[in-house]
DNA sequence: GTGAATAGCT
């Protein structure tokens, strides 16, 4: 939003539909907005009764609130130019429309008024306004300075100085105003808002029992049934101290709920991985809500716990709610669906869900590119990218993370250098520890193992172990162990428990015939009790989400499974399936066992999918792990023999095995 | 002065 210049007004141009810059690009909302300005531009002209000051604050107010700030700041000068009474009761909506403008030029201009005019600090209404622009405008020490010159600030004030602190990320000094509330010891003082500012503080906060103190002066106060400050509680006990989803939802059980307290427990569940549980409550809400009805934010969360499980099915219902609803336009709900379909495998869904969206943010837009990008199709990743910088927008942080991994899975070298450096030179953002490992990423299974271990010698931000994790595996695919052995080694260091590393090191010797390593390493994983967590893989049926661990016995199928695999197998060694020798130390804790046990998980689960799933539909295998060499060979192998077409989600990106073919064209 | 939602490296 541009800077509005309020003083001196503008003696032509005092009202709304002139007040722009006419030779400024539109963007969407500008043009949207200007297609109503005649009407607004004469409903503005026959509410305003200039001689009564408060039909020109209402003006303002209305004009902010309609979302044109800026419009209201030249409604504001106009109104000073007919009637100098109007400052007082115009002042506060103006302060907030230059609050709304993000226009510190304008508020600036505006506290001086009010200085000059003695509104300010003698009045109320004008002070909170104040506060509330500098929070606004990202100068929370601008608003500390002025809190300070009131001499006996209300609750209000108080609460807005609190509330703007935790929106500038001051969360302490917020807390420390509530307290003073509390000591104040001036009853009613800590009411509904002054809770909930206190409330979104300790949502943010590590410290254990803050919310709980609350909690119980809360009750104290009787404020306890209020549902808002509930609903605010069940957030505060989720992300705060201890990050207590469970205290979060004993209160949910107990509280009355309205749709935002089902919405916050249905987002804190998603939030958490909790897939299951958020999809549950999804339709307990829908069941026995008493009433309630699922709205855009219900619909994001849900969404969210989709694209986390891998729900494709269940997504795909939530999809038809959001078209039912009328809802693919909105931001918040399209990027969610964007999301939804990328991470069940559905790229091509994405896209289509992407176009639908209004008014694209920098997050649907990173969205769209990290979709394309972790489905290893790195030139369209780039095409979104080249198109939101066409669209004016300006990639940030997460942006470049997204850009420059979906260069590494798509191998896509030169491009991946050139973003790296761009990212610095041109857009000004310093690498941080993502995109680094990114780039060692990229570098390593390129082959330019000595240039990835240069770049984590001489970046600024300290390595940790996803960007030692990138190389080592780079090292396997590339055989130099002796690479390999100092990227363990700090590994080690970093993160000692994740057996990942051991066995990749341990397979690394193996390859290269170093067998007495193998069983150092055999041995140091036995001495230092690392334990694997065990790989599986889950398949989603007619929406319930089966679960295949290696060596499983538990599903009820499993006989019939194991049967049908033996003969799959026997079809595939027919086809030229050599089994490969190289993954098995994969299962180094499982060397005792029958060699029938240590298929690999997503062996079960394909059998599983091929038995059961509607002839000529694609397979979506989810698995915990990465897929090894053996297991990719023979998917490939199983899409020749069945022509079934198998999509496959491992730990960091999708394979889409089609007629002998993977997408990742073995590059992963 | 006040509550819930969307993007990211191994």
């Amino acid at each position: 939003m541009a800077a509005a210049s309020i003083m001196p007004p503008n003696a032509r141009q005092p009202l709304p539909a002139t007040a722009r810059n006419p030779n400024a690009p539109a963007s969407d909302s500008q043009r949207q907005r200007d297609a109503t300005l005649p009407s607004l531009h004469s409903l503005f002209l026959r509410a305003v009764n200039p001689s009564r000051p408060s039909s020109w604050s209402a003006a303002v107010a209305d004009l902010v609130s309609s979302g044109d700030p800026v419009a209201a700041l030249a409604a504001f000068a106009a109104a000073l130019r007919v009637n100098p009474a109007a400052l007082r009761p115009a002042l506060p909506p103006a302060l907030r429309a230059a609050a709304a403008a993000a226009s510190l030029a304008a508020g600036r201009q505006l506290h001086l008024l009010a200085l000059r005019s003695g509104l300010f600090p003698s009045d109320a209404y004008s002070a909170s306004a104040l506060l509330h622009m500098y929070h606004h405008c990202s100068r929370p020490l601008d608003a500390r300075r002025a809190f300070d010159e009131i001499p006996a600030p209300n609750p209000v004030i108080v609460t807005a100085m609190a509330s703007g602190c935790v929106r500038n990320n001051f969360v302490y000094p917020a807390l420390a105003i509530f307290r003073s509330m509390v000591a104040s010891d001036c009853a009613g003082a800590v009411d509904e808002a002054a809770a909930l500012v206190a409330l979104s503080a300790s949502a943010r906060v590590p410290d254990r029992g803050i919310t709980g103190g609350i909690h119980a002066l809360v009750t104290k106060i009787g404020l306890d049934g209020n549902v808002g400050v509930a609903n605010t509680m069940l957030d505060a006990y989720a992300k705060g101290g201890g990050s207590d989803l469970g205290a979060a939802r004993k209160l949910f059980d107990m509280m009355e709920r309205n749709v935002v307290s089902w919405n916050t427990m249905i987002a804190l569940y998603a939030q958490n991985g909790l897939s299951a549980e958020a999809l549950g409550l999804y339709s307990e809400m829908l069941n026995v809500g008493g009433g309630v009805r699922c709205n855009a934010v219900t619909l994001s969360a849900v969404l969210l716990a989709c694209a986390h499980g891998g729900k494709i099915q269940t997504g795909k219902r939530i999809h038809n709610q959001v078209v039912r609803m009328g809802l693919e336009d909105n931001v918040y709900v399209g990027t969610a669906v964007v999301d939804m379909y990328s991470k069940c495998g559905k790229v091509e869904m994405a896209w289509k869900a992407f176009q639908k969206i209004k008014e694209k943010n920098i997050l649907s837009w990173t969205a769209m590119i990290a979709g394309y990008g972790m489905h290893g199709y790195g030139q369209e990743a780039l095409e979104v990218f080249s198109e939101m910088r066409m669209s004016g927008l300006k990639p940030n942080y997460i942006t470049f993370i997204s850009v420059l991994a979906a260069c590494s899975h798509a191998g896509l070298l030169n491009e991946g250098r050139y973003w790296y450096d761009s990212m610095k030179n041109e857009f000004g953002i310093e690498p941080g520890v993502e995109h680094n490992g990114c780039m060692v990423d990229l570098l390593g299974r390129a082959g330019c193992l000595d240039e990835a271990y240069g770049l984590i010698k001489e970046m600024k931000v300290k390595p940790d172990a996803a960007m030692w994790g990138a190389l080592l595996s780079a090292c396997r695919i590339h055989k130099n162990v002796e690479l390999a052995e100092i990227s363990a080694k700090r590994l080690f260091e970093l993160d000692a428990t994740n057996s990942g590393y051991y066995v990749l090191l341990s397979n690394i010797y193996a390859e290269a015939g170093m067998w007495k390593d193998v069983e150092r390493m055999r041995v140091l994983i036995k001495t230092r009790g690392i334990e694997k967590p065990p790989g599986y893989s889950s398949v989603e049926l007619k929406g319930q989400t089966h679960l295949f661990y290696v060596g499983d016995k538990s599903h009820p199928q499993h006989k019939e499974i194991y049967a049908y695999l033996e003969k799959l197998l026997d079809r595939m060694r027919e086809a030229g399936y050599v089994p490969n020798t190289s993954s098995v130390l994969h299962d180094l804790d499982e060397e005792e066992k029958e060699s029938i046990l240590r298929i690999h998980s997503e062996k079960f689960a394909i059998a599983f999918a091929l038995m059961n799933s509607v002839e000529g539909s694609v397979i979506h295998i989810i698995k915990n792990l990465r897929i090894c060499t053996d297991c990719h060979r023979a998917m490939k192998i199983i899409t020749t023999l069945t022509g079934r077409e198998i999509i496959v989600r491992d730990m960091q990106r999708f394979h889409h095995f089609k007629a002998g073919l993977c997408s990742c064209r073995d590059y992963w």
